[in-house]
DNA sequence: TTAATACTTCATTCTGAACTTAACTATGAA
DNA sequence: TTCATAGTTAAGTTCAGAATGAAGTATTAA
């Protein structure tokens, strides 16, 4: 039992998969190469140390064409994540790791530079309801009639389709086990949030709160 | 933020230190030599873990004559290390530590070999009401009349004072931020409890389970 | 087919941290 | 005092495991 305990410990305990774990925390999943990239480390590492971690069954890993797409295999490893956060000594990162800090990170959270949690999850949905986007062969597609509405929100279309990335696809929120909207589109929507004041990105941390202008505008551009 | 749950991880992780911090897990505080003796290593080894769990903020340490005890610094350490334990892949394992066993094992557990947890407490004021013992510079001492009613109870005093072990002590449960009865007393208390079938011990933990018999009894003679 | 990308596997190197040996301080007992 | 026990500190050694380099498989694109 004890052996076990440090067993997991030590693998949490690695930096570069401390790392990998931080990242996954924001309840989306990644593949090796994005982990490779942000951990800073090598493909060679990157698969050594995630190997590693699904053996463990802290990871799993799905297929999809060439890539290898890790998240967490259960809520658990995340909460034992925040656990372990909560023993950082540093006044104010207790603090901000508070109790309400996974309550609000699942509440509304930018998973990596699109808008995640119960309000992304929830604009997917209102934008698929609005058939501003539709939903065909496991990923969203913009229709004609949302190409209009974007623009008239404010979104440079042109300008955000010319973006090398991906321009829109669906991403899975681990806490809501619901997609939003990630891809340049996702990105797009994200900044005009921030611009507009409709919400802020808070220090230290993935959440972002929604202002009393986002809570209005939220409610009328998404219902 | 993520080095920091590495490094805290990697201090969970060594396997003497592991060991440490399961020992501790029942709540009470033990000497260096006594962890030393459970993790089976040597002194200087278990003093360098030791310093490093406290300078993590981990542990803390009180000084008693020339022995320190050392113990949890706050409740979520613990909390840590049950999130952790919550992780070993192993099914059964699982299930034995699950969400209930937490409070079950503050509930009511064994404290090394005396009662501990709410009832451990529990027993501990009822006896200091009955004026059985007394509290007396930090320490508890048996009244003449706590004899007579330890002997009526069924209890072989003599026998227990012949004991090499200090003869009675109070304990501080971690959970309960109260002291309860160690010492040879309340080891004999908790013998008599098993023996009595009282309470029972379960397998794999350190909580036990009271039975009908003990609730009606526990009743009759701690109220 | 060829080339490129995504990822893994294996053999090797190398470093950080646990442990050991030894010496030291502090408290308590004879 | 002297001896014993409890514990810490410092220097030296050893080893597990992380990182690297080289080579391989699988998928997609040209």
């Amino acid at each position: 039992m004890e052996t076990q305990i440090g067993q997991i410990a030590t693998l949490i305990g690695d930096p570069v998969r401390a790392l990998i774990l931080w990242t996954l925390l924001d309840g989306s999943a990644y593949s090796a190469t994005e982990l490779a990239i942000s951990t800073n480390t090598s493909p060679q590492n990157i698969s050594m140390h995630l190997s590693k971690l699904v053996q463990a069954d802290l990871l799993v890993a799905e297929k999809q064409g060439r890539h290898r797409y890790y998240r967490f295999s259960r809520q658990e490893v995340a909460y034992a994540i925040e656990a372990i956060a909560h023993l950082i000594p540093n006044e104010k990162q207790k603090k901000m790791v508070s109790h309400q800090h996974h309550a609000a990170v699942a509440h509304c959270r930018t998973c990596y530079d699109h808008l995640a949690g119960k309000t992304g999850v929830a604009i997917a949905d209102s934008l698929l309801k609005q058939r501003v986007i539709i939903s065909k062969a496991n990923n969203f597609e913009l229709t004609s009639k949302g190409e209009k509405w974007l623009l008239q929100l404010g979104i440079n279309l042109p300008e955000v389709r010319q973006q090398r990335r991906i321009f829109l696809r669906p991403c899975l929120d681990w806490t809501e086990r619901r997609y939003h909207i990630a891809g340049a589109l996702g990105a797009a929507l994200l900044d005009l949030m921030l611009e507009g004041d409709w919400i802020r990105r808070t220090r230290h941390s993935r959440a972002v709160i929604i202002t009393a202008t986002g809570e209005k505008k939220i409610q009328e551009y998404f219902g």
